[in-house]
DNA sequence: GGAACAAGTTGCGGATGACGCAACAGGGTG
DNA sequence: CACCCTGTTGCGTCATCCGCAACTTGTTCC
């Protein structure tokens, strides 16, 4: 036993405490050995050789010698070959250029992973304004309208548990369960979302869902952009455009042929 | 003995041989535990339980219940914060854009690692021609124009090292190393390199290097299209703008401030 | 239909390899 | 110059991880 215990780790250790140094790597930026040691409890030398084993393959890397560590390329050629691996984005990159084409928006492409999106890719619009790179990411999934399409694919019991405090951002922002409740049903009817202000005011976003064979919601699609780029209007004739893409990736995927 | 022989791993045995899964499936995509064993050189179980603890760390994910393995989210989480952090990227970005919008054509940014060149990021064209995505691949440094710009930022020891056979590729590909030192050095006396189909036949390119604040070259930024979009004339008024382009960048990072 | 196979998964005991300790090596700062 | 703070390394011990072998589950082939 010993090790089953804390929550929610794998089998062995040693592999346990150096990927979780690269996540608190990812949380913090950099860090030193010692601080790396008091966040896992561990004594320094210890994770002074996890951090050694970790450089030796280019996931980490020391900012100077004798200098702090903080996440190395070798990271980035992983993610090279996971998205390179991962059909989805393979799939819908073509789409989500063309659609960004079409609508001189912002393009996202978003999962979910562990209560939050996850996202995964980004094609900027033609637009001089450049958005914050989400790739990567974390965004809370009741502020956000790829968040509220990723919401409508779960059922009841699911939504209880990934549903925990609803955070406030905006004025505009969705707080209370039962009105989110209602809203995913609504996204659920029409097939899209949209969020104005909720997660930042002066942002618009919409986005509609993306199935695989089965005909799970397995990803959501965005266009987004500074709320005066798309008003009311401008977002009618966004929607069919996001929808059809949407609906063009899921056939990639298998969705409808049978 | 055992783990001290083998090809510059690291500290930590197990930890060494989890890291080595994860580049082993970066190679194949998909990968059974049997398989990855075998690669290993260890058990089943021993394979197994490796998986397992990245999997709990969502670094890997199974194909389906009791299916074969591959790179997971987790990857890509981490990679987001590696970009965001990696000042690199985050300052070139923006010049890259402005670059590929000036040019018409594909911007790319790629650092040295492990004897090769990687990609660090990629900005596409107007062009509707969309190239492949290099972000996270390996790419030969003799054959490319970020290659042997990189290539001259080292001196002639650290050359040595790096340089092995030097594959052919095209009719146009350098592969005497005599005749690649002359390309190196001319391309320290200009500050850019050409590339024509010297890796692939129809393909230009161009690049010129960044600088950090000690000068050293840290990465290379290229434009590359089709050689009949990008001929002798055409390459002519492309180089101001990308080498204007990379010393800005470069002064981001500190150089020339002292 | 079931037997043989091959995949992933799990319990167990033994020895190997990872851990903590403590000492070393530099760099700042007072 | 003494102090304190880093990151780094040798060593002995004991916990941990590994290999074995048995189990489970799904597929193939009579």
């Amino acid at each position: 036993m010993s090790n089953a215990g804390e929550g929610g780790n794998g089998g062995v250790q040693s592999v346990d405490r150096a990927l979780t140094i690269l996540e608190v790597l990812a949380r913090v930026g950099e860090a030193g050995v010692t601080d790396i040691a008091a966040e896992l409890g561990v004594h320094k030398s210890t994770a002074f050789r996890l951090v050694t084993t970790l450089e030796s393959h280019r996931l980490v890397e020391q900012t100077a010698d004798r200098g702090k560590y903080r996440l190395g390329v070798g990271v980035l050629r992983l993610a090279g070959a996971t998205t390179a691996r991962l059909d989805l984005v393979q799939e819908a990159r073509p789409v989500c250029r063309q659609l960004a084409a079409g609508t001189g928006e912002t393009v996202n492409l978003a999962v979910l992973s562990e209560s939050s999106a996850l996202y995964l890719d980004q094609v900027a619009g033609s637009s001089a304004l450049q958005p914050h790179n989400w790739v990567g990411q974390h965004i809370p999934l009741h502020a956000t309208s790829n968040g509220k399409v990723l919401l409508s694919g779960l059922d009841d019991a699911a939504l209880d548990e990934v549903l925990g405090g609803l955070s406030r951002y905006t004025a505009m922002t969705i707080t209370r369960k039962s009105q989110l409740r209602e809203e995913i049903k609504l996204v659920r009817e029409q097939g899209y979302a949209v969020a104005v202000d909720e997660l930042e005011v002066g942002l618009t976003a919409v986005a509609a869902p993306i199935h695989n064979a089965h005909g799970d919601v397995i990803a959501s699609m965005s266009v987004s952009g500074p709320t005066f780029r798309l008003p009311a209007e401008r977002v009618e004739e966004v929607l069919p455009m996001l929808v059809e893409a949407a609906v063009e990736v899921s056939h990639r995927l298998g969705w409808g042929h049978r």
